[in-house]
DNA sequence: TGGTGGCATTAACCATACCTAATACAAAAC
DNA sequence: GTTTTGTATTAGGTATGGTTAATGCCACCA
């Protein structure tokens, strides 16, 4: 959009190309390739907006379109994804820790004001809040050098029986503002001890309990909360 | 666009609109009547962007086009144009007084992130930071209910020998990265008291003292800057 | 081997929001 | 009273970033 461009005047990243960066960042980090489809349904637009998006992207140095269909970052697109998970996960920390907001508004605050935040505002912004190493949701914030000693692996794949610790709420079920509401509402934020009561795959469902509380999730949902195996 | 749609599903306000009804606003400050012309100055943008982006305003019902050149505000317009204050003011609160930035930055800084905050970090912003009644130029704050018992004239209109307290540098004249920073350089700031050693309408000048420091203004760079009349 | 489902793409279209160049017009300057 | 200046507008064009509808492609399943 010219009137974007005459904010930013070259070196164009749109607020657009930073959403789609930041969402081929996020899915990057489950595991699974990362295809238009999965973009297309996390940032619900339709497909032929990703694939335009793409193409655009691809032109600019962002990302490598690779034979097949899987969508990787280059050094260029990487550095800028990381800057948009530093801003967003700052935001979300001055949104919760100061001003007091709840997960759930945090995530979508965020969002809006990640794309207008200046280098230097986003440097004392952390300065201020002490240099925290994760968000609230427990992602790591880039250039923070969080220890994270644990393995932690999605809940999904947790053994029945055995009792997990939450480690963070992927951007994934971020984007979910009812799955959000859920977890905010159930106690389920890092640092929490959860007891594998039942994983049902023909049901699609794992049952967990904190406090004698039962917390049915859907797999998918669950597969999107990382947790990891106290010692 | 339909991306920021997207974000703000109805009630589209879009930034664009959002900096238009300010700049209206900020300029209907100054008496003089705002005509398209001086809002393609102030805006850096051509005159035919203004009649488009009025023309939709006024479809949208944010502003009158009187049957002369005059562009007033509707109730709505003015509602909306005195949130953009609120959060452009509060934000430059936050920015200098928390970050320790300064005006020059902190006022475009502030430009930017107005359009992507929401009514309740702007109440949270207020709350931390001490309900201010203005902003660190001298602006009142919308909604803070700021006293201003003095009675402000621009400084371009003050008597030779006369002696001004500067009351506020105007949203005009924040929108002239040049004008701010020199202003800045020079101590120029709410509460400055300036003796007016002369005004010379042949040369286009005022020329002030402060702390036996010459500061020498054009007439119309002078004309953002109010003053008053200490007693 | 012939569907069917998932995915990507093309085609055609729309709105915002900007630009330059050219035109229209009025009021002030000479 | 014409010319100049300031202002607005029309015309024509650009880019971004979305949409739906239709099409193309492949891979897996029976």
């Amino acid at each position: 959009m010219a009137h974007e461009a005459r904010k930013a005047p070259s070196a164009e990243t749109t607020a657009s190309v930073q959403d789609y960066l930041a969402a081929i960042y996020d899915l990057a980090g489950s595991g699974r390739p990362v295809i238009g489809a999965r973009l297309a349904k996390h940032m619900k637009v339709s497909p032929p907006a990703v694939t335009e998006a793409l193409h655009r992207m691809a032109r600019a140095g962002y990302i490598r379109l690779a034979a097949g269909k899987e969508i990787t970052l280059t050094k260029k697109g990487r550095a800028m994804a990381e800057v948009m998970a530093r801003r967003h996960r700052l935001l979300e920390r001055w949104l919760t820790d100061i001003l007091g907001l709840d997960w759930t508004e945090a995530h979508e605050e965020a969002h809006r004001l990640e794309h207008a935040l200046s280098p230097k505002v986003e440097d004392r912004l952390a300065a201020i809040l002490g240099m925290p190493t994760t968000c609230p949701h427990g992602n790591p914030i880039p250039g923070m050098s969080s220890p994270s000693q644990s393995h932690p692996f999605p809940l999904d794949q947790a053994k029945e029986g055995t009792t997990v610790v939450v480690e963070r709420i992927t951007e994934e079920a971020e984007a979910d503002r009812k799955l959000l509401e859920h977890l905010w509402q159930n106690g389920v934020r890092p640092g929490m001890r959860l007891k594998i009561q039942e994983v049902a795959p023909w049901a699609g469902t794992i049952t967990t309990a904190s406090d004698g509380k039962a917390i049915v999730l859907g797999l998918a949902a669950a597969g999107k909360i990382w947790v990891y195996q106290p010692k």
